[in-house]
DNA sequence: CTCAATGCTGCGACCTGCTCCCAAACCCAG
DNA sequence: CTGGGTTTGGGAGCAGGTCGCAGCATTGAG
């Protein structure tokens, strides 16, 4: 794993954090730490598992989920979940603090997006609902242009337009 | 279970959709189907089951996870994941067909509102990217009035601002 | 610097949501 | 009604994620 200065200096961050709370600072913890701020990804706990062993370290599973948690509650980390089974978590340095994502049901990438409509629409729901929001999520699913240019489709096949069907 | 007619009328038509598509059309599955559309919530799976126990069917959970397939592939039903570890199922009949849902962080309680801004979110994107959206979701979590003047808060004891702390 | 106390680590067992497998039951065309 | 292909159900299996505990690393006090 290459680790250019920005990684490091986003682990000290995280390490800054442990400290604030009372934590201990461990070797397993700025591992996982430098490990998701090494990538630009939206990473996988398997993912991370591979990138520490390729780096050579030999962390347990139980280790990475416990020091996500931290990562998560540190705000320096965010989660996601796109409906594979799974999270995924991508570090918040060096990238828009609030973006949206576009999802390739095809192959899987994930492009960001920026939606300057959102927070107009946050507003207008917390005052309809009485609703105090803390976090949103946006994602549009489909294909992506390299999928699209090589032929494929999303399959349907539903009712063409069940209710008006009846 | 009490079946309303509307609640009988949408069953016909998933029967309608099982006999184009040249299946079936079984007791198991009008019933997992009159569970589905007897219900304005957000089902869980064992909300669906619990509701079938509870109407004297006996149906295995496999038959329950293969009918809702066949439901949301008709598009009468809609799959949701609110990140919660599981699926949650929800009727396109009498309800406005697309619209976006408010997640309560604290009771888990989920209401649905309307965003005429999205389209257009789409449309840029579809052009910025190259992209071609078959669907999207808008959620937003937080508190809802009821556990906001109950006195509820989200807890959130991360870093004041990461980013600028360096 | 040393040491004790605190709390982390890692392993494996466990949990949960969901899928697969196959014999028996069922649907429905003829 | 009958035959043949499909579905069903129950349990085993699978994957992501959590838990409990013995042993050990980190930290702060002295």
């Amino acid at each position: 794993m290459t680790a250019p200065s920005t990684t490091r200096t986003s682990t000290r961050l995280f390490d800054r954090y442990l400290r604030e709370q009372g934590l201990p600072v461990t070797h397993q913890r700025e591992a996982v730490a430098e490990a998701v701020f090494g990538s630009e990804e939206h990473l996988s706990v398997d993912d991370i598992e591979r990138a520490l062993r390729e780096a050579g370290e030999r962390i347990g599973k139980a280790t990475i989920y416990r020091t996500l948690d931290l990562l998560v509650k540190s705000r320096l980390v965010e989660e996601h979940d796109f409906g594979e089974g799974f999270k995924r978590y991508e570090h918040r340095l060096s990238q828009q603090p609030v973006h949206q994502h576009l999802v390739c049901l095809e192959c899987g990438r994930v492009d960001e997006f920026e939606s300057p409509e959102v927070p107009a629409i946050e507003a207008r729901v917390a005052r309809e609902f009485g609703f105090r929001p803390t976090r949103h999520r946006l994602e549009i699913y489909g294909l992506c242009r390299a999928c699209r240019e090589a032929g494929h489709t999303v399959p349907q096949g539903g009712l063409a337009c069940p209710i008006e069907v009846l």
